[in-house]
DNA sequence: GAATCACTCCAAAGCGCTTTGGATATTTGA
DNA sequence: TCAAATATCCAAAGCGCTTTGGAGTGATTC
């Protein structure tokens, strides 16, 4: 049944490695129980130390490493967290944002030996999607993506009993729950205000869709702006769509040709600015000195908001940092499940780029 | 022991859904053996229809569905795909490209009842980290990103034993393994030679960074195509680096004051085009007439090169279509593991957009 | 009337791990 | 010197599921 010389066992799974070996089999080659090559692997006290340096040898060489299926059943924890990503059926776009949320989070999960799991979901079908999570248990917690206005999802989670945090927050949803977010209101009005300062007064709003708590938030702050500088809020100046290019330049094309042309555009992404900028040349204008232009910037690793000199006057928050945040946060909460809920407002820089300058007279 | 009523089981279940029923308690629930309602389940033949309409109908009452962990230990098999995506340690940059790409792929997955897995990876440790994985058993199959040329990612995987699939090639690689590609190659030659064509001598090539497979391709594109038209390849007119704005702008604003400035561009990305045109604004020329630029287009859902008439002159090809095909292709590849492999070469349109015109004389 | 068959259903083993509750040496204390 | 404490190790149960190998009905066949 065991051959003797250690050296033929060895070769023997050194040929089976690419049938990943188990628990079983490495105890059998180290002539230990499962019991204590588990507890050694794991670094429990009750096992000699001479032992455990057996093992963990015998495991690198043989290249071991526990099933996660089979130590999730056992501990009756995943060891991964799930991203949930709502996806609008009629456009399944991924916003660019995603990508560096992520990655961040991404980094912080390698961190701490967890895996991370991606599910998009049809927004109809939020509320089974999060039940079939929970019920099929692969993950200890999630990371809410994109909440709306009075988010429903916050309170099934709630009720469910599934760790989470939400990137951003959810209006007019009173339960307590944790979330991490850029201060949108503030930034925009900041960022409007700036706009204001300069002289003008025709600021036209690209905003993200406003049924998104985020950009719900922008208006506001977008409005109390306006409101406290006396200047009225023009509906006519307004708009709410997705964050395309090719947004941005229709929307500036058109309010750019009317008589009572805006002077100024803040916008809700970067990407949105290019198309505003686009619009701009295209009529003949020069940024900063006919047309000015603020925007938020996520920071993107491929959206750099220029080198030295920033190209657009700019809200900054870095959505990488942001991930890696909310990802230490949910990891803290699983691990500590009895904590309060945790908060964190991140402020949004404000960066004097090239692309404003004082209302044209 | 078992309650006779089941309106109170029922009720007792229904206060327990938050945590996670399971199959004991459901087959208890039903009076029937858990092997029964298992079967019930899966749709096996051999339980009655009355019977199985009955389990159904339970289960989806009480919420239940199987634990993922515990299934995949029974099954040997995870219901789970991975990406892996190599990430430089000095710049955490998340191209936009993959965002797209998880988005088509997990479209396919959820149809197929799949999980999605993601996993960053510092390339220095990809060896260990892809043995992990095989060796965890977390995924049935996994999706590479990123190819480099001669990658030896693909020797481990096949060596390894655990499914894949290449978005994208690999040059120098000789093993047969499957992968779905764009025509990296010919769509630079088609459209440099589109610009040779319409008179342009000085092009330059703003590529990504050409240790990758994809770039190394369309570098070879566009060489061909100034070959076969007798012009001469121009080092100086040729650069290589991660793909932003502030690359193609900075590149762009360089050449562009040189005497023999280029006149025209071709990028390899929309972002870098981007960029580019920002130069050429900023330098008081004018796209098509002085400066013409063609672009790969990765039909990314936030960067539309515009709506009817195209921004710029491109090479498109959706990675959108990309993801879900390669989803696809390793879905088959694990159900059906004798198979070869499988490979796709997807044609890039030519797109005639507003950004190129005839070499000014 | 016994044997065969199709139809339903079930008990129990097993997936690979952790962990409980000892068992067996080895030291220590008085 | 013997009991008690300590240090190591182990057998076996259990996590929630699938699946093997029957068992128990009636209905059908000869």
């Amino acid at each position: 049944m065991s051959p003797c010389l250690g050296l033929t066992w060895h070769s023997q799974f050194k040929a089976l490695w690419k049938y990943a070996m188990n628990l079983k089999q490495l105890s059998e080659y180290l002539n230990l129980s499962q019991t204590t090559v588990s507890r050694a692997l794991n670094g429990y006290p009750e096992v000699n130390e001479n032992t455990r340096t057996r093992v963990l040898k015998a495991a690198q060489d043989l290249n071991y490493r526990p099933n996660t299926r089979a130590k999730g059943l056992a501990t009756g924890r995943a060891l991964a967290i799930g991203h949930v990503i709502p996806v609008s059926n009629q456009h399944e776009m991924v916003n660019p944002v995603f990508g560096d949320f992520i990655a961040g989070a991404g980094a912080a999960y390698a961190r701490a030996g967890y895996d991370m799991m991606l599910t998009l979901v049809p927004d109809q079908e939020e509320v089974r999607a999060y039940q079939d999570i929970k019920a099929r248990g692969t993950v200890d917690g999630i990371i809410v993506h994109g909440p709306i206005i009075n988010d429903e999802r916050i309170s099934l989670l709630s009720r469910i009993g599934l760790p989470f945090v939400v990137h951003g927050r959810s209006t007019d949803v009173n339960l307590p729950y944790s979330w991490i977010d850029v201060n949108n209101r503030g930034a925009f009005e900041r960022g409007t205000q700036f706009l204001i300062e300069l002289g003008h007064r025709k600021i036209a709003l690209l905003n993200g869709l406003e049924h998104m708590d985020f950009a719900f938030r922008r208006r506001k702050g977008y409005e109390n702006a306006l409101r406290n500088h006396g200047v009225s809020i023009d509906p006519r100046l307004m708009r709410s769509e997705e964050m395309t290019e090719v947004y941005g330049y229709r929307a500036a094309k058109e309010m750019l040709s009317r008589s009572d042309a805006p002077t100024a555009f803040v916008c809700s992404s970067i990407i949105t600015a290019i198309g505003v900028r686009r619009a701009v040349h295209e009529a003949g204008l020069v940024l900063a000195r006919d047309v000015s232009i603020i925007t938020h910037d996520d920071a993107l690793s491929y959206l750099e908001n220029g080198d030295d000199v920033p190209i657009f006057t700019a809200l900054r928050s870095s959505v990488w940092y942001a991930g890696t945040e909310a990802a230490e946060m949910l990891l803290s909460l699983i691990s500590l499940p009895s904590h309060a809920p945790k908060t964190r407002l991140l402020e949004a820089e404000l960066i004097i780029g090239r692309s404003t300058g004082p209302a044209a007279t």
